[in-house]
DNA sequence: CGCGGCTTTGATGTTCATCAAGTAAAGTGG
DNA sequence: CCACTTTACTTGATGAACATCAAAGCCGCG
């Protein structure tokens, strides 16, 4: 029984396949490990050395920061494909933020030291890694950015969207986060994001059971996001 | 006359050094070739073909985005042996922002291809560069989140203190940029920008002549940034 | 059953954008 | 060089957007 990386969808297996040899290929698919993590469950601790190099096989989870005051703030959420140890990874030595799941997720984590020596005798990798981590970085930059000129309403709808699109690929979905973390996510308080979702379901613009979500005017909802 | 790069201080020059040949550095230093732009000159327009590899020698630029409504956001600011080109160079056919000088500037200017030749045969090199990469990105991801969340008076003392510390250090300096882009950079109205800096003046937290500023009480205007 | 966390709505005051009006400074063309 | 235009800066007034406090309902969990 082989350990090669069996995923049929894995963009890192790719960066491989069009950079390494067949034999390379197979030692570093044997040298990662896997890790099941639960909703709520940390992968990365915030001051954690960073000794490995991780990646999203299945699942949803966040990034973010907890500051001295016990404040929360989420930097972006990570999907399937995702480097997970993004920011930071080849130039800090500890981790200055944390990562948790917030669906049940799998984890792909190699040796981080075996991938920088990758990097070092491989040249196309190198590129492809590059190439892959500075569209991640841009996406996180960009969409804060936007955030930052956006009002609540628009703000909220982002989100909602987010989901929609990029995550659940249909406007109708399972909320996987709470309230709370939208609001740490897009800097407003927990009340103020309420109400925008209740202002939202009052105008029929979606749908609320519990966690249970339906984008019922699309149109409207980005016409929030875009003009708001 | 040879053309190797010869600033004293480079830190381009010190990953080339580390990594590569001595006749190979003076190659790469022979494709450089510079570009001096005055204040307010644009380095990288919106929308342009990413072909170079742009590393700022000396001045004061600002990188933004410029939206379909005439509405600009600054990015971040760039100081000297920051890379210019830094985001999307890679993984991007045109750049998604533009650079302009906000002070007499000196831009160091390689041809991209050659670059990404260097990281496609020279590992060290690549990791290297990966490294410096993640540090700008990092900060310019944490710097607007942190911004996101603080209020008006917080956001202008961070930019008035990044100014003193980062750039200009000292505590009296010519202010580089108009209330206009201040505002631009943290996301509020220019009024509110100009009323910020006028109540730290009637404080007697610092003290403005036109341009020319000084801060007279370093703590009260750190206390404002980080707690409020 | 009771506790704690999440959610929701209302009331209140603060923070902010916007409009308006005016001054100062800087560029432009004659 | 001066009149002219434009741009930057400043202050006040007003209403909109937002945080915060308070109270209550809901739900899962020990």
């Amino acid at each position: 029984m082989d350990m090669t990386c069996q995923c049929e969808f894995c963009d890192l297996k790719d960066i491989f396949y069009s950079s390494i040899s067949a034999e390379d290929l197979n030692k570093y698919c044997a040298s990662r490990h896997q890790r099941n993590v639960r909703a709520g469950e940390y992968i990365i601790k915030q001051g954690d050395d960073i000794k490995d190099f991780i990646y999203l096989k299945e699942g949803l989870v966040k990034l973010f920061r907890e500051s001295n005051q016990s404040q929360t703030q989420i930097i972006s959420f990570g999907k399937p494909f995702d480097f997970v140890s993004l920011l930071s990874v080849f130039s800090d030595e500890k981790y200055n933020y944390s990562v948790s799941a917030v669906m049940d997720s799998v984890a792909c984590i190699f040796d981080l030291s075996d991938i920088k020596q990758l990097i070092k005798t491989n040249g196309d990798f190198a590129l492809h890694l590059m190439q892959t981590q500075n569209k991640s970085s841009d996406r996180i930059i960009m969409n804060s950015l936007s955030l930052l000129q956006k009002r609540l309403y628009g703000r909220v709808a982002t989100v909602l969207l987010y989901f929609a699109i990029e995550i659940f690929k249909s406007d109708e979905y399972e909320l996987p986060v709470s309230r709370k973390e939208i609001a740490q996510y897009i800097g407003m308080s927990i009340e103020n994001v309420i109400r925008a979702i209740s202002a939202f379901r009052k105008d029929k613009i979606i749908q609320v059971y519990g966690k249970n979500l339906a984008i019922l005017d699309r149109f409207r909802l980005e016409q929030m996001r875009d003009f708001s």
